[in-house]
DNA sequence: TTGTACGCGTTATCAC
DNA sequence: GTGATAACGCGTACAA
């Protein structure tokens, strides 16, 4: 079943038909009608390549997770819920979503040209894009449209994101724990090539430097956005005696904490900790943890809102956005608390 | 650029250029060295929508999970991993992967129609199906090609599908418990309408039939595949005094032990625990939990290959796969295992 | 308001 | 081996 087809069973033209299809005002209400019940009873539906070779446009969009695989499905959540919230715009905007996932580290040039090549895609959402990525010099030297859902390695003034301000929120959880009476205030970071784990050591030394604390290196445990990092980053941190931990994501936290269990001491009594991001684990450690809040699921949907609308010349390039957060205390900073107060952060 | 382009630079026909492009054997060495060079040196790549036009191919497959938002996203890798083998399969092969993602289970008939209708893809994975998903019976309604990556809710003989033998592992890993002496196995279930989760219901049935143990329906608990229902499960069995657990899928498990602590019971001196599917969790939990090991990411692999391979004609429909298990056994059953013992589960 | 004619970039089928 | 030429199914100036 195609235009053709459809047409000579209506009797009239193939442009006719296509009018229809695409809700051209030039029709009239009852041929449009007429044309409508066939398409309906024929259940005919455009062929997408035809419409794509001559609109150059293919209504998908991609989506470019240029980390390893371990990190990809690891004790994490973050690309489930990112891929969520982007599934939702896509579906509401009509699109649909390509995903490119690499496979391993040794790859990532292959991997950058792959997505690159192909054609498929009307634009690209990438992520977890380090400094010296290939993908991301790729895409600025073919000038490709792509949204960032965090702040750009470089050339931030050009290049479309959607972000959280990890900084700000990092020193307000800092701040958070200067209030609570804390002094030794170490950080168990996440990788800190990726944008998100160097912003918010950036934010925790912000944070300190506001409250007049000193900056001691030893409190700064740089690690992966893992469990395993938190555990192992508290077990070297507790020679130093820190009084709380800021950690980096909410996975390291959960290590943090069951390490300082397994040392015997007491959270919050001994040490405070407080995580980023708000996953699903975050009230699951004991005690629950006290972490800044910002949708994932949001930053997806809003990152593919703004990308459909560049593809779709709504808005124009460099558009950037970011997203609030929330401070989430709950009973690893405050054993006072019933089971949570939230509280904004203003940017 | 496109054919005609490099054919006038090359200094020949378009049909040439194609034939080059699509490794014909009808082109002279040395024509296809010259076009070769020219096409490498304007980076020239064919329109796919031109090619799909006229091959009726994508080079696509897609795939679809009508689960809801949380399932996804929850505590569980499981599609993580799922899409990282399929990932890899349509790297190697050449493929995209466009991936569906349901939002809530309200919009699950229009969840269905979407994928149905759209045609940019040669083929789909499906998953976690249940058995009055309407995107099923459209899918055979329609007679699409697809690959269902568990057993599929009827028509299985018409259908192709990987899974691995839930009933056979799931009656082995019963077995095991009950050569550690126990006696009061109970079992807290994932969703009975997967039948993922119902088959292996079924496997604790033969599993204790077997032993020639008695099935007490009080000892059953119907849950999800969460840690919330392996808690709450708990919770409910505790009054009839089981002296075994086996959990629908390892986050059930981890549920169930934080709740047998809390209980103050030890594992597996009061309660032993047994877990499905060997995610992450397993390890981490304390002790570290036995569980029925199979690579979730190999059975993606396997379905996208099964898939392209039905797709380019390679095999008949119907195909089926069973992918091997293998009980690993860690201290949740046994205090005396150093870190893991594995067992082969022959079906 | 409707129809005609052309082009989008390929592959496939012929001749040569 | 190579080169014309006809599809593939659609959108869209332009003519009517």
């Amino acid at each position: 079943m195609n235009l053709e087809d459809i047409a000579k069973k209506a009797g009239v033209s193939r442009s006719t038909v296509s009018r229809v299809v695409n809700n051209d005002r030039y029709v009239s209400p009852r041929t449009r009608e007429h044309v409508m019940t066939i398409i309906e009873q024929e259940n005919y539906q455009p062929h997408p390549a035809a419409r794509a070779l001559v609109t150059q446009r293919h209504q998908i969009i991609g989506v470019a997770i240029p980390q390893t695989t371990n990190v990809f499905f690891g004790d994490n959540s973050y690309y489930p819920m990112l891929l969520q919230g982007i599934a939702q715009t896509t579906i509401e905007r009509d699109y649909a979503m390509l995903l490119w996932l690499a496979q391993s580290h040794e790859e990532r040039d292959d991997f950058s040209q792959r997505v690159i090549r192909n054609r498929q895609t009307d634009g690209l959402i990438i992520t977890s894009v380090t400094e010296e990525d290939p993908l991301f010099a790729f895409l600025i030297e073919e000038k490709r449209l792509f949204v960032m859902v965090e702040t750009p390695p470089r050339l931030a003034d050009e290049v479309n994101y959607v972000t959280v301000d990890n900084v700000g929120a990092t020193a307000f959880a800092v701040s958070h724990l200067v209030e609570m009476g804390r002094r030794r205030i170490a950080t168990v970071t996440g990788q800190l090539n990726i944008r998100d784990g160097a912003d918010r050591l950036e934010g925790y030394r912000l944070g300190l430097e506001r409250a007049g604390l000193p900056i001691d290196p030893q409190l700064i445990i740089p690690g992966l956005f893992n469990w395993q990092s938190g555990y192992d980053g508290l077990k070297r941190l507790l020679p130093c005696q820190p009084d709380a931990i800021f950690a980096g994501g909410d996975t390291i936290a959960a290590g943090v904490i069951a390490a300082i269990h397994e040392a015997g001491l007491r959270v919050p009594d001994d040490i405070a900790v407080v995580g980023f991001d708000d996953l699903d684990v975050a009230v699951r450690t004991q005690p629950a943890l006290t972490t800044v809040r910002h949708s994932v699921q949001k930053v997806g949907e809003v990152a593919a809102q703004v990308l459909i609308d560049l593809i779709e010349g709504r808005v124009q390039s460099p558009h950037h956005v970011l997203m609030p957060t929330e401070l989430v205390v709950r009973r690893s900073t405050n054993a006072l608390v019933e089971t949570e107060e939230v509280y904004p952060i203003l940017t």
